[in-house]
DNA sequence: GCTTTATGGAGAT
DNA sequence: TCTCCCTAAAGCC
């Protein structure tokens, strides 16, 4: 389930290894044929991340826009040109854990200890440790996809390509050295130019798109002029674009607001402060991978919160722990179908 | 083995 | 506010 930064981090991984070569395009689960015929043997020409959305372009103004939605994700295989600009080379990209196997070049097998926290995009080697290759410049990596019970026994080590399907994959991208595979996206189709401008036109700002101050102006007007409450308005792609369940919790913990608080009555200032803090969250994530959102705590705590892979946020996904400030119990609440993860005392 | 859950959103009511 | 769609991993017998 990718929030705004998973989304950042996938068009970057299509901007080094799709872009500006020719595609072959499939569906191999079937739900995709036609778009994907349209897209076979095209060169795609530019990418483009906006909010939880993703464009890629292709020849003769043709468009593919996918969202991964709750459960989608992209799978790297094969030659994989790691970017420079950000934390650990990435086979899976959009969900949690990691189908793939990274073979460092040349034996130069960093350890986790590049990063200092566990990982949301982790890469399992065929031993299941955990590797990651290291933070730096640009450089090959080969990732291959798992074999699966059917493949076991007629390829070894990263032999197959291309890669064997596993799952249903909705679309495959191939160009000669790589390999991405969509599963289970809430939307993948073909879009003109204008469609595209018109998608775009109905999100809210995203820090990494849109000029930061603008974005503020935007985000403060729409959000102070509302009677539904901030939680819900955090919530809203068209209020501001890219914040999900996770990042919504967190940053209403960080802001000490009430989720219930109509955004009309959050003061501006603390309306100001929530952007400028997604801002901030959301350069993290792109940089990590990871939805770190205690950066402010201090180490040995936050060492102590990190080493726990399923507890490390400030109240997301912690009902009935302990507010890590006050000691209150999390509660937890369903609104609009979705949890909401909050401390009634820090937040009153 | 079966059930539950998940970082989302569209469309009907 | 409800229902539905998308898929795989985690949780629970």
């Amino acid at each position: 389930m990718p929030e705004g930064h998973s989304v950042h981090r996938i068009a970057r991984q299509f901007d080094r290894n799709i872009v500006g070569r020719p595609v072959g395009a499939s569906s191999p689960q079937g739900r995709f044929v036609e778009g994907a015929s349209v897209l076979d043997g095209r060169t795609a020409t530019a990418v483009k991340a906006v909010g939880k959305q993703m464009f890629l372009e292709f020849d003769d103004d043709l468009w593919l826009r996918v969202h991964l939605g709750m459960y989608g994700a992209w799978d790297f295989a094969g030659q994989i040109f790691a970017d420079p600009t950000i934390a650990s080379a990435n086979g899976r990209m959009g969900q949690t854990n990691q189908r793939g196997t990274t073979l460092p070049p040349d034996g130069d097998h960093a350890e986790g200890a590049a990063d200092p926290v566990g990982v949301d995009e982790r890469i399992l080697d065929a031993a299941g440790e955990n590797s990651l290759t290291s933070i730096g410049a640009p450089r090959r990596t080969r990732v291959h996809v798992r074999m699966s019970e059917q493949t076991t026994g007629l390829a070894d080590e990263g032999e197959m390509w291309p890669p064997p399907i596993v799952g249903q994959v909705r679309l495959r991208l191939l160009t000669e050295l790589t390999c991405a595979d969509l599963r289970g996206p809430t939307a993948c189709e073909l879009q003109t130019p204008d469609e595209v401008a018109a998608t775009i036109a109905k999100l809210g700002p995203d820090p990494l798109v849109d000029d930061v101050a603008a974005g503020e102006e935007r985000f403060t007007s729409v959000v102070r002029r509302k009677p539904t409450s901030i939680g819900l308005l955090l919530m809203d792609q068209s209020v501001v674009g890219g914040i999900g369940n996770v990042y919504r919790a967190e940053l209403l913990f960080r802001a000490r607001q009430n989720p219930h608080t109509p955004g009309r009555e959050v003061p501006e200032e603390i309306v100001r402060e929530i952007w400028r803090d997604w801002v901030r969250l959301l350069a993290i994530g792109v940089e990590t991978g990871q939805m770190m959102t205690m950066d402010d705590l201090d180490p040995a705590a936050y060492r102590a919160a990190m080493a726990s892979r399923d507890d490390r946020h400030w109240v997301y996904h912690r009902a009935g722990l302990p507010c890590r400030i006050c000691g209150t119990a999390i509660v937890v609440e369903e609104v609009a179908t979705r949890k909401l993860y909050w401390c009634p005392s820090c937040q009153a």
